[in-house]
DNA sequence: CTACAACTTCGAGCGCACTCTAAGTCAAGC
DNA sequence: GCTTGACTTAGAGTGCGCTCGAAGTTGTAG
C-alpha cells in the first residue's frame, strides 16, 4: 500500500501521514525499491485507531506516550491499558456534559417558538 | 461586578473577557467613573451560554456570527433559532460517534486482561 | 502621603495540529 | 525519449483560541 492509498482509506492526507511518522506517533515506514513508503494492513489498524483517540480528543502529545510505550513493546501493557482507561473516564465524562448541554440548546431552540 | 468578579464567576481569565470584547463576542462594556469595566447580570447569562457553545465546539467565527444576529435585535430570531438548531443536531452526531468511540475503547481496554 | 492591587490599552507570543511549498527523483505510458 | 504524475525531503506558513507583557492610571488601606 502507498502513501497515497493509506491517505485515501484513512482520511488523512499523505501529508498528514507524513508528519505523523515524523513526530513519533508511526513508526518508520518501509520503503519499496524506489524509496517510496510502503504500508501493510497492520499500519491501517494502527491509524484507524490513532483516529479513535484523535476523535476522542487525545491531544498528539497523549498519543505519543501511548505510542512509545507500544513502541516498547512487551512489559509496557499495563501503562496502556491504564492509559486508555483513563482516558475512557475522561471521554465519558465528557459525553454527560454534552448531554446535558443539548438540554440547555433545546430549552433554548424551544425558547423562540415557531 | 467588576471584571476580576465576572473572571471568578465564568471561570474565564479577565485576558479572555477582554479579549472576547476585542473581537466582538461581548458588547463593549459599561464603564465605571474610573474606566473599569462594570458588568450586570445580564452579561454573566451571556457568558454563560457562550460556555455552552464552546463546550459544544462551537467555533468562535459561528459564535461571532450569533453574536451579530443578537445584537441585531428583533427580525434574526429565525435565524438564530436554525443556527442552535444546526449546532445542536451536530453535537447529538458527535455524542454517537463519541458513544461508538467508548465502545471501541473498552473493548481495547478489555483486551490487555487484567 | 505612600504603597499596593487591580484596572487600562496595545500588541506580541504561544501551543496545537496540521498544511503547504520548493526542489528534486523515479516509474510507467505514449 | 519524453511527458506526466506520484513520490521524496526539509522547512516555512496557517488558523485557532487564547495568553502574556509592558507601561501607565486609579481607588483603597495603613
Amino acid at each position: 500500500m502507498k502513501i497515497s492509498d493509506l491517505a485515501e482509506r484513512t482520511g488523512l492526507t499523505a501529508h498528514t501521514i507524513r508528519y505523523y511518522e515524523r513526530i513519533g506517533l508511526m513508526p518508520a515506514a518501509q520503503r519499496d525499491r524506489s524509496g517510496h513508503r510502503a504500508y501493510d494492513e497492520r499500519t491501517l489498524v494502527w491509524v484507524e485507531f490513532l483516529g479513535h483517540l484523535k476523535t476522542t480528543g487525545m491531544p498528539i502529545r497523549d498519543m505519543l506516550d501511548y505510542a512509545r510505550l507500544r513502541a516498547a513493546g512487551a512489559g509496557t501493557e499495563g501503562q496502556r491499558k491504564a492509559m486508555l482507561a483513563r482516558h475512557r473516564d475522561a471521554v465519558a465524562l465528557r459525553v454527560v456534559a454534552l448531554t446535558e448541554c443539548l438540554d440547555v440548546l433545546d430549552a433554548k431552540i424551544a425558547g423562540y417558538g415557531d
